[in-house]
DNA sequence: AAGCGCATGTAATTTGTTACATGATTAT
DNA sequence: ATAATCATGTAACAAATTACATGCGCTT
């Protein structure tokens, strides 16, 4: 499973507590990967028990306070391998895509709406995306970090791009059959 | 939670035994949303303990023996109430962008071939949906029925092509560098 | 009758989600 | 001091994955 490895990706490019790695997965990392905190924590919990991960001593570690973790060489070579190990892609399951099959049997009551609701969701995301990308990749992208970071942004900006275009024609074929199917 | 009105709907479009719904599931159905004999099995069960569903009492229901099943009013009425209520989209979790993210910080061992699998198997994904659109959906598509099925069948084209164009992104960034080792 | 594949399930484990609990810090 | 909020967790549950179990029917 990926959840362990997202965590060591995220503690590598910087070591953080249970809560900022919370704000990271619902922020930049989220982008690729979400993750809630309970999730996070358990995993937290997991990986230090074996050793992959271990809590910066620094600071007074009771409850309640804040506890930072930096990655060891064990989950380090740990997510190497991972990283470079076969997977197959995951099998398809879609929601919306599902509900439009459904709405093929029942009926499209209410599907134009909640076409152009996604529409505008992914357009912001959009946007967001290309905000990043004009903040943190401008032309000259030089070193290799620089260059992967930006193709897995690119990834979050084309899947946008695709369900923004097919969203656009979704809602032409359901909005053009009230009258006449004029195509 | 999907899974149940997925079976409403492959149900309603044709009634089948738990097996039969397992294959489809693994061929046409299973392009937007995929499931394993044992998951369908048991939301069978949960299903017509409900009454969402019914077994149809022709054969010899034993075990070992085939068991069809219809939709009966209860489940058509549920999966017409979920088709049209407003959902999110989930959030992004995709385990191949995490692992050119992690590259990005242990290194791009294995990477690039890697990246050129999941590109063979895209292309070849994307081959098979094509075949299907040419032969179910000729340019004159007449029902509705067709149209929305029509539409989702080009929601799959089309992420496949968005992960064929990533993807030869992916190994122009990677395979530009490759020799040079660390950074 | 022995073996094989088909069809239907059970069980165990892991992962993900939702709701709640508790200590510490800060503001009023 | 009280309340609000931050930070870290626990508990309960639902969903998905993996592995295993059982009965039937057909072939050899």
């Amino acid at each position: 499973m990926s959840l362990p490895h997202a965590i060591l990706t995220a503690l590598l490019e910087k070591p953080s507590s249970g809560l900022e790695l919370t704000r990271r997965f619902d922020k930049s990392f989220g982008f690729f990967w979400s993750a809630t905190h309970q999730q996070i924590y358990r995993e937290l919990g997991k990986l230090e028990q074996s050793g992959a991960i271990r809590a910066l001593p620094s600071e007074t570690p009771a409850r309640g306070q804040k506890k930072e973790y930096e990655v060891l060489p064990a989950g380090q070579a740990e997510l190497a391998a991972w990283a470079s190990a076969g997977q197959d892609p995951r099998a398809m399951r879609d929601p919306l895509l599902l509900r439009v099959r459904a709405a093929a049997v029942v009926g499209t009551a209410g599907l134009p709406a909640e076409l152009r609701r996604h529409l505008a969701l992914h357009e912001r995301q959009l946007e967001l995306y290309e905000g990043i990308e004009r903040r943190d990749f401008p032309p000259e992208r030089d070193s290799e970090q620089d260059r992967l970071r930006h193709l897995v942004l690119r990834g979050g900006i084309e899947l946008e791009t695709f369900w923004i275009r097919w969203l656009t024609q979704a809602l032409e074929t359901v909005d053009g059959e009230s009258g006449t199917g004029a195509e």
